[in-house]
DNA sequence: AACCTGACTCGCC
DNA sequence: AGGCGAGCCAGGT
C-alpha cells in the first residue's frame, strides 16, 4: 500500500464523515469525489476495513440505486434502515429516496 | 507472481 | 421492470 492509496482511504472517510444528518450518499459518487470514478469497490473496501465505527457514518453511504447494503455490518440492513430513517430518511419501499436524500460532495 | 474474492456499478437480456 | 453477467481496482491467500 503506496501514500496515495492509504490517502484514497482517508479521504473516503472523511467524505463519509461529512454527509450530513438526515442526506445519504453512494460508493461510486464518494469515489467520483475522490476523483476514482470506477472505485467504488475499494470506497466500500475502505469502509469495511475502516477501524473508525462510530466515526465514520458507514449506515448514510447506500448504493447508486438507493439500495442498502447487503454485507452490512452494524447489525444488519435492518439496523441500517432504522438508523437513516430516525435520521429522516424517506424510503421508496427498500430502497432510500435518493431524489431528496442523495448528498453530493461539492 | 497468480488467482480469487469483495460494503460496487452499468449494460444487456 | 427485473434479473443476470461483465468490468473495474486493490488487498489477501
Amino acid at each position: 500500500m503506496n501514500s496515495l492509496s492509504n490517502n484514497f482511504f482517508d479521504k473516503v472517510y472523511n467524505a463519509v464523515k461529512l454527509i450530513p444528518k438526515g442526506k445519504v450518499s453512494t460508493y461510486g459518487e464518494i469515489a467520483k469525489f475522490l476523483g476514482k470514478p470506477h472505485y467504488s469497490r475499494q470506497v466500500g473496501w475502505a469502509l469495511h476495513k475502516n477501524p473508525l465505527p462510530g466515526v465514520v457514518p458507514c449506515h448514510r453511504v447506500v448504493f447508486a440505486d438507493g439500495s442498502l447494503s447487503s454485507a452490512f455490518a452494524f447489525g444488519g440492513a435492518n439496523e441500517q434502515f432504522k438508523l437513516l430513517k430516525d435520521e429522516g430518511v424517506t424510503f421508496k419501499q427498500a430502497k432510500v429516496d435518493m431524489a431528496k436524500h442523495f448528498y453530493q460532495f461539492t
